[in-house]
DNA sequence: AATTTAATTGACCACTGGTCAAATAAGGAG
DNA sequence: CTCCTTATTTGACCAGTGGTCAATTAAATT
C-alpha cells in the first residue's frame, strides 16, 4: 500500500490543471488517473482547494526559477529580459498563469497571495538589482501590475509568446520609460 | 401565464451574478427568486451561458454611460478622470469588474469580446479626444491594459476605491506620463 | 498471533447544468 | 362554444460534481 503519496497526487493534480483548469478537474478525475477511489485523495487532502493550493506552490516555483535564470545572465539588459520574461511565462503557460493570478477563490486567496507575494518580491529585488536602481512608492509593483494587465488580456486571444512579441516590447519599452 | 418574461429574468439574474459571483449562482437559484421552474428558463434562453451573456451586456451599459457622463464634464482634467474613472468602476464594482474582465469560458470569451471591446474603443475615443491626441501603436490600449492590470490585483485586497485612492493617483500620474 | 494504526473503498448526500415528454394556458378560426 | 394550434411551464430525469463516513483492508507494533 501507501505508494499513493501526496506527492504523487500533486504531480498528477499539476498535469491535469494546467489541461483543463480548475474547473474542469474533478476529484474523481484526479483518482481515475491515479487508479485509486477519489475518497482516497480526502485522506491525503482536506478538499480540493487544499490540494490545488499545493499545486500551485509548485508553478510559482518555476516563476521563480525562470527571474532567477534571468539574472545569471551578465550580457543582456536585464531588466527587459524580466519583463519580457514574466510576459513570456503568461503567454506561453496560459493555463498556469490563470490558475496563479486569475483564478478567484475566497479561501484560496490567503494562500495564493502568500506564493504570489513571495514571488514579486522576487521580481522586484531582481529589477532593482539588474536596473541597479531603487525606486519609492510602489513603482515596480505598477510595473508588476501593469505586466500582469498586458498578459491577462492577451491570455486567451494569442496562441502564444510569439504571435504578440512585437507587441509585448513596444508594451515593455513603454513601460521602461516610466523608471 | 406570461408573466415571466426575459426582461424579468435578466433583471434578477443581474442582482445575484453580482453579489454572489458566477460559479455560485445557479439556474435553479435564479427560478426560486422569480418564483418559477429551473425548466422554465430554458425556454428563454438556451443555458446558463446566453443568459449570462444577456446580463453581460448591462454591465458593459453601466461603464460605458461612466466614461460618456465624464466627457460630459468640461473643467477638470478628462484624461485623468477618464483612468480613474476606471478604476473607481472596477473596485466599487468587484464582482460586476470580474464577471465582465475576470471570467474565462470558452464560449463566453467572442461574447464578451464583443461586449468589452466596444467599451474598450468607447474608452479609446474618450482619451483621445480629452486628451486632443491622436497616439498610434495601440499606446491608448497598453494604458487600458495597465488599468486593467492595477483593478484586477487590487479587487479583492482593497475593501472599495477609496482605499488605495492614494495609490491609484500615483499609478494613473505614472501611466499618464507615456502618453 | 493479537492489536493498533494507516490507508482505502464505495455507498451516500445535496447539489449542479441541462433535457424533454407531458401538462397547462392562451389565442384564434369556424 | 368547440376545436385546434401555438406559447409556456412543469417536474421527473440524467450524468456529473465536491464532500462525508462507516466499514474494510493492509501494514506496522507489541
Amino acid at each position: 500500500m501507501a505508494d499513493l503519496t501526496k506527492e504523487k497526487i500533486i504531480q498528477q493534480a499539476r498535469m491535469l490543471f494546467i489541461e483543463l483548469g480548475y474547473e474542469k478537474v474533478s476529484m474523481r478525475g484526479i483518482a481515475k488517473d491515479l487508479g485509486c477511489s477519489h475518497g482516497a485523495l480526502y485522506y491525503h487532502f482536506k478538499n480540493k482547494t487544499a490540494l490545488f493550493s499545493r499545486v500551485l506552490d509548485f508553478y510559482f516555483q518555476e516563476l521563480n526559477s525562470i527571474i532567477d535564470t534571468i539574472m545569471e545572465q551578465t550580457e543582456n539588459d536585464r531588466v527587459q529580459e524580466l519583463f519580457l520574461g514574466f510576459i513570456r511565462f503568461g503567454l506561453d503557460h496560459p493555463h498556469q498563469y490563470e490558475l496563479m493570478f486569475m483564478l478567484k477563490s475566497e479561501e484560496m486567496d490567503s494562500l495564493m497571495q502568500r506564493a504570489a507575494t513571495e514571488s514579486f518580491e522576487r521580481f522586484e529585488a531582481a529589477v532593482k538589482e539588474a536596473g541597479n536602481i531603487n525606486p519609492q512608492n510602489g513603482e515596480i509593483y505598477s510595473i508588476f501590475l501593469a505586466l500582469h494587465g498586458f498578459v491577462s488580456l492577451h491570455l486567451h486571444r494569442a496562441e502564444n509568446f510569439e504571435a504578440v512579441a512585437k507587441a509585448a516590447k513596444r508594451y515593455v519599452t513603454f513601460l521602461r520609460k516610466t523608471i
